[in-house]
Parts: structure tokens; sequence; C-alpha cells
DNA sequence: CACGATTGTTTTGTTGTATAACAATATAGC
DNA sequence: GCTATATTGTTATACAACAAAACAATCGTG
């Protein structure tokens, strides 16, 4: 038979060798995990109508106010012509607004509303819940942080 | 002014307490890396014309020939209706076949050609290269073992 | 045989994301 | 100061991933 170093197929367990299981393939078991991560978070804030990318927007804008909507999409790795519909919702909810950038008239520059200030309050909260059941199936703080920095080390963050 | 426990706006810092730090999002930074990671593998098999669904389903036929679509697709996660085309494709390549399953003339068995076990062993090389990149960037092969097994933590493996 | 369940399929809609073009404005070079 | 180039927000458009509903063929069971 025309069999490489094994034989045609593969020994006796019927399993091919050199092929990869599904679960030794780290972008497939970490999408696998990002979706279920996602989809808890889904749920979590599915009464409050907020998806990730808004609660990571309102965060944004909570924690450094009066960015440009560039500036904003750029950290998110949202391109800012997708932002714009991001934004507009936000808007029209209330939560958040363009004010037009002192010195650029062409720049808008992010605030939260006085409702969206109590809404990102109730949103941290919120979220608090999703990560703590997140540690929990991780098997407690320590396994967080490890996991953090090994997704920051993926990501090229410095070790600090 | 309408200050709740402390002032109106913040604490001398400027960063507003409570609002969770886009690096300490689990959800965030899972799917910052899972974008990183498949960035990774759409390059690495862009030559080859493989996404990374084709190539878990070549996977998935190679190592267990003869399953029926249904349990390949719901293996992967993949609604039955979405797999139809996905196979199609595959098909069309010459790269795997749809067999009339013994028994149940309903169901297709799946099983890879001969070109498509050809195409599985050279996939499988160029998966190792793309792996071993992700093992030096998280800093040796016990990191990758240890963000395995936190991630099968977040899916509900049982610890084995 | 009659009924309900399953399998593969088609159709359709939604969402996320990428690209190109545009007007208004800003900036740099001369 | 004037002109060329770059940036900002925006619109329009295309595409891929994914979900939901319906359907015909077939299966299994009572």
């Amino acid at each position: 038979m025309a069999g490489k170093s094994e034989d045609g197929k593969n020994a006796g367990s019927g399993v091919p060798v050199g092929i990869p299981e599904m679960g030794e393939i780290v972008g497939y078991k970490l999408r696998r995990a990002q979706l279920f991560v996602f989809q808890d978070f889904i749920e979590t804030f599915e009464k409050m109508k907020l998806r990730p990318a808004e609660f990571s927007v309102l965060a944004l804008i909570a924690r450094t106010p009066g960015q440009k909507q560039t500036e904003i999409a750029e950290q998110l790795g949202i391109k800012r012509a997708n932002f714009v519909a991001l934004m507009d919702s936000l808007e029209r909810r209330g939560l958040a607004e363009r004010r037009k950038a002192e010195g650029d008239k062409r720049s808008h520059s992010l605030h939260l509303t006085p409702e969206g200030t109590r809404f990102v309050d109730k949103m941290s909260t919120v979220w608090r819940a999703h990560e703590e059941r997140l540690v929990e199936r991780l098997g407690g703080p320590e396994a967080r942080a490890t996991l953090l920095d090994l997704l920051g080390r993926l990501l090229g963050e410095k070790p600090a």
C-alpha cells in the first residue's frame, strides 16, 4: 500500500494521527469560550437592552469623557464608519451625547448625559454579577487573573 | 450639588470609581484575543483558502469519518441550515463528500475524498505552525495548557 | 397504516464588519 | 495667504456569520 510512515489509514485505535483534536486548538476553544461568555453577558443585559459594544462605549466615555468619536472607536477596534449608528442609538436613548469640540469644528467630543451617568452606575453593578459568575466557573479570582494575563500575552501587552 | 456619596463627578484622580476598565472585563479581553488569534489563523490559511469553520469541519470528518451532517454541525455549534452551504463548498472543492448513509435514506454520512485526505495532512502541518506562534506569545507550552484549561472551565468541561 | 419526529434543504432576516466615497474642516509646505 | 494633503464624521454598500421558519422525504412508533 501507499502508506507514508505508518500504514494507509492509522494504527489500531482508529484515530488518525497528526489531525488536531478540537479541544487542543487554542483558537477554537477561545471562540467557544468567548461565545459562551457573550451569551451570558447578553442574557444578563437583556432587560437593560444593552449589547456588548454599547456597554464598552459607555464604559469608555464614562471613564474618560470628552474623547473624540474616532478615539473611542479606535480603542475598541470599531471602524469609525460603523461607530456612527452605535453612537446615534446611544444618543437617541438619551444616554450619551456629541458636543462640538472646541478648537476642531470637525470632531465631536463624547459625554454621558445625567441619565447616562445613572445608567452606567446601574450597568456597572449588573456587570459585576456577570463577572462574578465567570469567576465561579473559573474556580476563583486567581484563575481569572491568570486568564486575563494569558489573554493579555496573546494580545501582546507588556508583562507589566 | 447633587452628589451621591462622593462629589458630583469623582474624587481627585479624575477616574470614576465603579466603572470597569476594559482590560478587567473578561468577556472583552476574550473577544479581542479571539479576534487576534483568528486573524493569525486566517492569514496563515489565506493561501489554502481555508476559513476557520471549514478547517474545523474537515478536522472532524478526518478524525471520525461517516458521521451525519447534523452530528458534525452540532459538535461545532453550527445550525444545520447554515451547514449546508459550508458542506456544499467543501464538496465542490473535491475535499469532502456526502454519501447516502445505509439504513437511513434521509441522512448523509460525511467522508473525505482522497484529495481531501492529502489536504487535511497539509492543513494539519500548517496549523501546527500557527499554534506554535501562539505558544511563543503565551510564553511556553505550559501557558498554553493553562489557557486551554481555563477556557475549558468556562465551557463547563469536567476538570478531568 | 397514521402520526409525530428527524434530516437535509431553501428562504429570509438580522447583525457585525469592511470598503469606498463625500463634505467640512484642519494642517503643512511654499 | 494659498494650495495640496490629511483628518473627521458621515452615508452607502457589500459581504459573511448566524438565527428562525417552513418544507419534502424519510423514519420510528403505536
